[in-house]
DNA sequence: GTTAGCACTCAGGTGTTGAGAGTGCTAACA
DNA sequence: TGTTAGCACTCTCAACACCTGAGTGCTAAC
């Protein structure tokens, strides 16, 4: 368990063989090893040390006369202890940093070319989740007429967080009972978390007290509600989920491929799992993950906007994956959307303004 | 070619080996299909059919001791003129209606739910497109404020099309500047097309005309073409693409199942494809689709809101499907999503409304 | 025109075999 | 006592042969 356990030399030939099985996928044995890497010990001796460490846990078999493949464990060692973090080189850097000053004002496509780079460079299937917040508060809220029965209903958060819908009413509306549901509306809720709104009784209040709006209310509420829920839903993005036909461990094997596919089309699942996961980088292997995700290795980071988390991106793939690179690049690409997101800040707020909101509180 | 060419017998020999084929996936042969349908004739006779329909395209052969398979050409001919499209019972009609009336007062989750639908009615792909349009006009534009250097900018176009998108500023602004901003993009680009508005030379007039907007304009500008051209651009959702699996054509192939999630994958050419197919309901078979999907039949229908054509829903699936069933399926979805659109409006309008767009003028 | 009979074809399953890669064990060596 | 060479053994995998079943095409008889 605890790598004191292994002495130089059984780190060193684990290490190895973690290193070659990352790059060719095939069970390593001790022949192959001592060729290819020589650390001046003989095949006979790098088995004997391999035994002992498959008692321990370090390694495993897939039958008796094949090499051997690192555990779980083992690849758990080498991402605390072992890996090299720092395999970014400068062109992997400067393609980064490219592809995302592209998009530097918008955020939303900045997030799509992060997740596109993700895949890109890693091979493996990419996500991007703009977690909402419980606790964002709504800004205001507007209905604006589209034709005789469709409305679109708007809702914008003190975070910039903008959300819309078509409505189709049941019942015809005139343009000022629009624009009065907006007041009211926007009075009733400005400041307010969206998870406190939801918790509110909203129909009855229209019913009780605003007679005339009631029954645009009927039509409206219950939308306004779905919009809300919707707000503090996150948003998944995947990218690249084919890539995994060029892994060998998926490209033989129809099953797999199947459960793999299978499950990163459950949408609501994977966002749970994603958003449920530790703040900071964060890296779970194997059987570290749930049941259906038991031989896939999942690496996520955070990104921040004004220095304050908005999202999580990462990515997933079988337990064999390049974790030092993977890692680094996943570091580097959300660091540098949270540095552009920060510096731009420091750099330009020469003049505040005025932020009362006041420029709807007349529509 | 002309279906004349075949006596009634043949039409019936083809249409059994079509409907056996469907339903097993196996190629038919002269003595399974003399047992299964029973049409008074010896499986020699059969044969004899079998080579003339095979010699005048309907069948090939996989290999000299195997079964027939339908071609192309033999499915085109039971699409036109062969196929029972009033397969739906009444258990499925109902599953639809009920589905559909979830959600009847958003259009978004109601396309949401006939994609749903779609692709676990007919176990294959769905896909659904909300194509924008060119001619749809703007009818206002507006940035609100978020924090100290972000903005969000919204656009509404007049058939009640709402497009939002946050963008960070390189330069502090203010509040009135915002407004005048919002202002002046109104009243200049109001009912003016989308396309119309890309074609226009816009920070050209801010620098010369609007000295202090100058600088707004620089950031504001390039967010807000490209938010014109993400309206334009269709929004295709897809919906079951791993339904493939069960299929026994793919299971056994995954240089197949590989090629079909890759061009899933590339979502440009796919909206392409589909934006461009004729209108109602289309359906084309093998090779008479583009290289990359000569093995796969696709099957598109169009929904109405309002009478007016806003978009697309189809499957894609293998040539191999069951063509009756899922045609069916596509327009009685398609049918019931315009008709709930439509009967709403007879029912509703009471009442005319002021439509001239003043809500948003002062704001 | 239809059918029975028969020779022929071919995919797919099964069994066998040999090569190759690897292990574990033992005995010798430093 | 740790290291190594040697060797028997194991297991996968690919190649090959073989058989079976399903199917065809052809021919001759009805």
């Amino acid at each position: 368990m605890n790598p004191n356990d292994l002495n130089e030399r059984k780190l060193q030939i684990l290490q190895a063989i973690i290193a070659d099985f990352i790059t060719t996928g095939e069970p390593v044995g001790s022949r192959s090893l001592s060729k290819s890497h020589d650390m001046g010990i003989s095949p006979a001796t790098i088995r004997n040390e391999m035994s002992d460490l498959e008692e321990m846990g370090y390694l495993t078999h897939p039958h008796t006369s094949a090499g051997r493949v690192p555990s779980d464990k083992a690849y758990r060692l080498y991402v605390d202890e072992l890996m090299d973090t720092s395999q970014l080189d400068e062109a992997d850097k400067q393609k980064i940093r490219t592809k995302l000053l592209e998009s530097r004002n918008e955020l939303d496509s900045t997030i799509e070319h992060a997740a596109e780079l993700l895949s890109d460079m890693t091979n493996l299937t990419s996500f991007v989740l703009m977690p909402r917040k419980d606790e964002s508060k709504l800004k205001y809220i507007n209905f604006l007429p589209v034709d005789s029965n469709t409305v679109v209903l708007m809702i914008v958060a003190e975070d910039g967080q903008v959300m819309n819908r078509a409505i189709r009413l049941t019942s015809p509306y005139t343009e000022e009972n629009l624009q009065l549901m907006s007041k009211v509306m926007t009075h009733n809720y400005m400041g307010k978390s969206i998870s406190a709104v939801m918790a509110m009784d909203i129909i009855d209040s229209f019913t009780n007290d605003m007679e005339s709006l009631s029954n645009l209310a009927q039509d409206v509420v219950p939308s306004f509600l779905k919009t809300l829920e919707k707000m503090l839903n996150a948003d998944l993005v995947m990218n690249g989920y084919s890539n995994i036909f060029s892994l060998p461990e998926f490209s033989g094997d129809m099953q797999k491929t199947q459960q793999f596919l299978r499950m990163l089309e459950d949408k609501n699942r994977l966002t749970d799992v994603i958003v449920n996961r530790d703040k900071g980088v964060m890296i779970t292997i194997g059987d570290e993950n749930s049941e259906d995700m038991k031989d896939l290795s999942l690496i996520t980071a955070d990104y921040r906007v004004n220095g304050e988390l908005v999202g999580r991106l990462g990515v997933i793939g079988p337990t064999r994956m390049k974790y030092g690179k993977v890692t680094s690049v996943i570091k580097y690409i959300s660091d540098n959307i949270s540095q552009t997101f920060e510096l731009k800040e420091k750099n330009d707020v020469k003049e505040e303004h005025n932020d009362d909101g006041s420029t709807e509180a007349d529509s």
